[in-house]
DNA sequence: AACAAGGTTTCAAATAATGGAACCGTTTTC
DNA sequence: GAAAACGGTTCCATTATTTGAAACCTTGTT
């Protein structure tokens, strides 16, 4: 766990992902052993966390849960971002084209957080997906953004992997890996040899803006029983096109019309 | 918007939710301008609240968005909550039953948060209903809930809302609600009667906790088009049954088998 | 009855936040 | 083309908040 640096604010946050990091409610004294808080000081960042909705206290049990704030700011995080909303109907299609999964990523860090997902067989478990984290440098959507990143970024991303070998098809090197992400660059796609999950593959590709910064990452994934590499490979030029549609949509709602941005009247 | 109360963090989170509440892409200046922090001081928020990822810094355009951050915590804050988890199955089992929309939402202060809604029919489109917000005045899962609050929090929460006449149905004063809510509480059930949107019904009930504490609630939605208010108060026991069982799962969650509590070990 | 564990409060010292003003790089105006 | 306005960033002495050791409750235990 990252130590604060950032003065209050950053201890205060740093507390609300230990509470997340411990997966389900925790005691005062949970958070004091593992911490590196002292007890007065944890116990008012935990007060002021509470009172302001990002935490909240079961005073029966005496423990700690994220808050329902968070929830609703996720909601605004979300249905404001440049990505995901405008990209949705664009997975939508794709899933149906293809009848896969489709995912939408975003890089946290090193990390592959996953912002949307599309299932058109399966039912829709879409919060459960949305907002997990997962390896960057063992999955496609995570090789795919490394791929583009900056020089200092990606060496301090792949710094930061745990190169664990999840299945023989794992690559457990930054070399191994950096060989990958220089023919990625090239193709323009990258694929999930079933590096992460043993049955699971999926072809992926890095969304770009005008500029060539990374915004995120698109997939289709699917099974060995169902598709081979091969047969994934088919599928590049729709999710390519997918792509660019995504890109596309994404300019002209960034810049819109190049008028002077509206500002909404608080009622 | 509130003034923050807590110290600095109240002010990052002010600033946040000022983010949030812009709809949209925000510049330093509009920030400056609405809010009541001088500039170095706002100026110093924002760096620290992006340099958390609670905040996205778009250096091209100059604006500020919410960050992955959030969306992240608002995953674990979803998945680790006592009420929603637990719950999805039985919503997915009253709507399949119902072949409604069925919703499960809490109290954010006098507002209402959906958590989870699921429907049958149509396209399940969770994210943008989860960590939605709605009046508590004029919906069924509003009323059921308020019915239910002790009455310091009753009297809060009746103080802070908008009253607006959305319908020719909406209750517009704190005194025909006060009435309703005593109904409802008599009845177990509150409905809604067009009174936020026309055409739109609804039944629902709250979740409450062993000690009497409201949790929740939960709501079967119907058209006019497709059932009468009568038509609905049929469900009234399937809705209560399905309650029940929520009611019941959450006991046992909340109180594994009265064993101690486990610790994840970090990775 | 004494003890221990888990929380809560106190208070002087240490630290971080504050915000007015100056600064700097662009863009607009005259 | 000079000057002023704008939008954002940095400085720094002052001020207010945070800090954390220790004392103190409260509740359950030996």
């Amino acid at each position: 766990m990252a130590e604060a640096r950032d003065g209050t604010v950053g201890k205060a946050l740093d507390v609300l992902d230990r509470v997340a990091a411990a997966g389900g409610p925790v005691r005062f004294s949970d958070l004091l052993e593992d911490g590196p808080y002292p007890k007065a000081t944890l116990y008012r960042l935990l007060q002021t966390l509470t009172s302001q909705g990002m935490l909240s206290h079961d005073a029966e049990l005496g423990t700690y849960t994220l808050g329902v704030r968070l929830v609703r700011l996720a909601h605004k995080a979300w249905s404001q971002a440049s990505l995901a909303p405008v990209a949705h109907e664009w997975l939508d299609r794709l899933s149906r084209e293809t009848g896969e999964a489709v995912h939408l990523a975003q890089l946290d860090g090193a990390q592959v957080l996953y912002v949307d997902k599309v299932n058109t067989a399966l039912r829709v478990d879409m919060f459960s997906a949305t907002g997990r984290v997962g390896p960057s440098y063992c999955t496609g959507l995570g090789k795919a953004m490394l791929a583009f990143l900056p020089d200092a970024e990606l060496d301090q991303a792949l710094g930061q992997q745990s190169y664990h070998r999840f299945t023989d098809a794992t690559l457990t090197t930054p070399e191994a890996l950096r060989a990958e992400l220089a023919h990625i660059r090239e193709a323009g796609v990258a694929y999930d040899r079933e590096e992460h999950e043993p049955g699971i593959i999926c072809i992926a590709t890095p969304i770009l803006s005008r500029g060539g910064r990374i915004l995120g990452g698109l997939s289709i994934t699917s099974t060995t029983a169902r598709r081979s590499l091969d047969d994934l490979s088919q599928l590049a030029p729709l999710l390519l096109d997918t792509r660019a549609k995504i890109e596309s949509d994404i300019h002209a709602w960034r810049f819109p019309e190049d008028g002077p941005r509206l500002r909404t009247v608080p009622t």
